[in-house]
DNA sequence: CCGGGGCATTGACCTTGGTCAATGGCCGGA
DNA sequence: TCCGGCCATTGACCAAGGTCAATGCCCCGG
């Protein structure tokens, strides 16, 4: 458990709280509780009834689908500082639409939907913070829809690579995978086998080099350039 | 073109727009236009910057993605009344995500971002509105991102059918479109030729039946426990 | 230092849905 | 009414990616 002076202290950085006025903000904060999740613990199923959204202070949180025969589709990753499942609570039956489970041991900070409703009445100022956040994250799903029907699993890994590659301190293109690669697999809604043979062709074609669990971006342009 | 008290009727009664208060309406209201497209006409291509919003009077507009090889996935259909384009205008770099065009003669009212969002300043209720629409749309996008990563096209198509379908005159249930067979394989992401496979596979199952351009549904039951 | 379990990799094979081509049918315009 | 073009359908074939199984590897606990 979070004492309720570390729970107000966070809240009270995070984008979502910081425009709210004093008292606003006691209310909020006040109804506010932290939660603890063992790693692979599940926090909510799809289909819920949604009475709270979650900051994540520590570890990271997944969010998830399953199909019938058990296939997993990870929708996101949500790490510390972010926020998930606001959305939920703007709808007229608020049920969670994905499940959500931490990915290793986990500190959250639970904010009742109702109290933040309530608080969010006549604040202008959150209200467009929220509208930003929603069309952001809505144009990224239509890059999702759009890498799912429109391009080859190859070129969805290449592109995934391009946007998470960071210069290292030697100057390297790097990309940095603290996840499992059957994780990488389920976002790019592949199977860790077909993974692992794409970047092993990439490797080949001298493009990529593995470095343990990271990957090294050997040829950027001849990388975006390439098509599988 | 529409008469400016035309334009005025229409948005006064639009959900966005009934909750603002008569000054920040008038202001809204003049500087909306009106917009006339021929079937087929493009209003706009993805990447373009984004100015105004839009309403549907007449007609019919399609969201739309096109790859490099010209195969095209459509996003969405909207049909008058509703409105397109509003989450865009909330970004930082506002430009279209997807590209938008006419299906057949469409008549729009274009709303620019810069009034829309000053009248929107101090106006929670219309805040809340929006909010809700677009969770409302983020829920329906993790929904066609589930179908596309963890389910067949058959289930897919099978799930369209029971959505859109409503009872006629003889009791029969019945899924009727307006839509071309090419756009309907295209917003469920599949092939015109893999479509006429999959409907003709269902029709000899006697699960389904033509009817011109309507599909009746004789056996809901089934349908829905049907595995493809 | 040893052993075990889960993850990653690789190979052989299969299934789904796409591609290409041919045919038929429907609708609108002269 | 007839023609032309587009849409839908069907068939034969193909390819991307999934499935299943075997192996290797790494890391952690004893």
């Amino acid at each position: 458990m979070l004492a309720r002076t570390d729970i107000r202290e966070l809240l009270q950085r995070h984008p979502l709280f910081v425009a709210f006025d004093d008292a606003r903000f006691e209310q909020v904060a006040d109804a506010a509780q932290s939660v603890r999740l063992d790693a692979q613990q599940v926090l909510f199923q799809r289909g819920e009834r949604a009475r709270a959204f979650y900051v994540v202070v520590e570890g990271q949180v997944k969010l998830f689908l399953e199909s019938a025969r058990g296939d997993e589709k990870i929708i996101a990753l949500v790490n510390p500082g972010q926020t998930f499942a606001e959305a939920v609570m703007f709808m007229q039956a608020p049920m969670y639409p994905v499940s959500a489970g931490a990915t290793e041991p986990t500190l959250l900070i639970s904010v009742p939907n109702a109290d933040f409703l309530a608080a969010l009445k006549d604040d202008t100022a959150t209200c467009l913070r929220l509208l930003g956040a929603f069309s952001q994250r809505l144009m990224a799903q239509v890059q999702e829809i759009e890498g799912l029907t429109l391009e080859s699993a190859g070129n969805r890994l290449i592109r995934h690579l391009v946007r998470r590659a960071v210069r290292d301190a030697e100057g390297k293109l790097r990309v940095h995978f603290d996840e499992t690669r059957q994780m990488l697999a389920s976002q790019l809604s592949i199977k860790p086998e077909t993974l692992s043979r794409l970047t092993r062709s990439l490797t080949d074609a001298g493009l990529i080099e593995a470095d343990g669990r990271d990957i090294i971006i050997r040829d950027m342009d001849a990388l975006v350039r390439h098509e599988m």
